[in-house]
DNA sequence: TAGAATTTGTTCGTATGTATG
DNA sequence: CCATACATACGAACAAATTCT
């Protein structure tokens, strides 16, 4: 690489760097070279590739990890939490595909957590539904969420076909509803949801609990839900 | 230790130990015995040490660190996300005792980040507050804010000596002022903010970006929050 | 800063008591 | 009485994370 006057070379590394972004010679979520190939590539010291690379992160378009390596920052998307919003809209607002995709189900006696927010007695049968949601294939979340067994008893083939909870709500005569309350937490990945998030165990999540209600008020679903902190943002207005 | 018929072992270990937390023989945030400790203090084995723990942690009595131990777990303050709460209403409201300590002030320059969200020229001279929010002693949350210095010229002293941004404000003729946008996220802190936090690097902090508004719409406050996961948790209605 | 020691997490296997049909 | 299922309890070994030296 030859290096034109005026401009310091980190600079230009950084040009460099953010042109091969922006052709897709790496893509979000991607591993950056190392600074060791980078040193050699460009042919400079350790010192003027990390300042290049400092300069991404700062603008937010590569992220670091030590001992891991340096990744193209996935667009961040933001998730507004109104009392109607729709992850499906949120997503294909953005102009990205989103599907939610049903990794297990089950039929189960709720626990005493899950029936308080439900509003039902301990013991009462609930459906568990366990799922990843994804834009543009890439995965946003995993939740678990809970409805009474009784008045959803089929939700579960119909989630299955439609993909969407939204839909699904509406066969049974669900055709507005919306949330009720949203606990923030954040937390660590177990094996499983990192995995199925498909991030590291130690980038942590934003782990929310919410009930939504039907237009009477009556709870009809209880959800946990683990958001990758890479790849979404929690809006409040 | 001797067994009662009828209820198993385990169920009575998770009795005896919450007995101990409620007389207070382990206080929140203390660390409990390890499973080793239990096993001979009890006569089990550590699987049964370990099933009793385990209900502990489903009911949120206690929290577990692979490779560090078990913690009795913070009573875990619910911080609503209105456009008017405020920290020291929110503490005391719980009945404990809210302060807020201003670690380092600082007047620079606007980066660009801070300029747009201030609706200032970058450049602009800003005056940056580093601070840590405590209950009862216990750090909750560590915020960096940002005000416009012209405006608000003066402002540290009266901060440091009212401890409250929203007094310091008055000072100023804002009377009212209201959140516009919070922005949530999930991080790993830095050590400075551990510390700060009196927490172990690898636990999470929810981290947000918010902007205040006066009553005319016109920003006042960009900050930039850590709130501890392990003792606070944020609520939106 | 590299390795040992500590502590929790997971997965085998074995045995026993209890409820069900 | 027997077969089966399930929860409980113990034992051993290894994996993973953290802390100590």
């Amino acid at each position: 690489m030859d290096w034109e006057p005026g401009l310091s070379i980190w600079k230009q590394i950084e040009k460099q760097l953010l042109a091969d972004i922006a052709e897709g010679v790496f893509s979000p979520g991607d591993k950056m070279p190392t600074e060791m190939e980078l040193v050699r590539r460009f042919g400079v010291n350790r010192h003027t590739v990390r300042r290049a690379m400092s300069a991404l992160v700062d603008t937010n378009v590569v992220r670091v990890e030590q001992g891991r390596g340096a990744f193209v920052q996935e667009q961040i998307l933001d998730y507004p939490l109104g009392s109607k919003t729709r992850f499906s809209q949120i997503v294909s607002g953005r102009h990205r595909l989103p599907d939610k995709r049903l990794i297990s189900s089950e039929v189960l006696k709720a626990s005493v957590t899950v029936a308080q927010f439900l509003d039902v007695k301990p013991g009462t049968r609930v459906i568990e539904l366990f799922s990843v949601s994804e834009a543009d294939g890439v995965p946003l979340a995993v939740a678990t969420s809970y409805l009474p067994a009784a008045r959803f008893d089929g939700i579960v083939e119909i989630f299955t076909e439609t993909k969407s909870l939204t839909e699904a709500l509406k066969r049974f005569g669900i055709d507005d509803y919306s949330r009720k309350t949203t606990r923030i937490s954040a937390a660590l990945p177990s094996s499983r949801v990192a995995s199925l998030l498909k991030q590291v165990k130690n980038r942590p999540v934003i782990s929310t609990e919410s009930v939504d209600v039907d237009s009477a008020g009556v709870p009809i679903e209880y959800g946990v839900t683990a958001f990758s902190s890479d790849r979404v943002q929690l809006i409040v207005e």
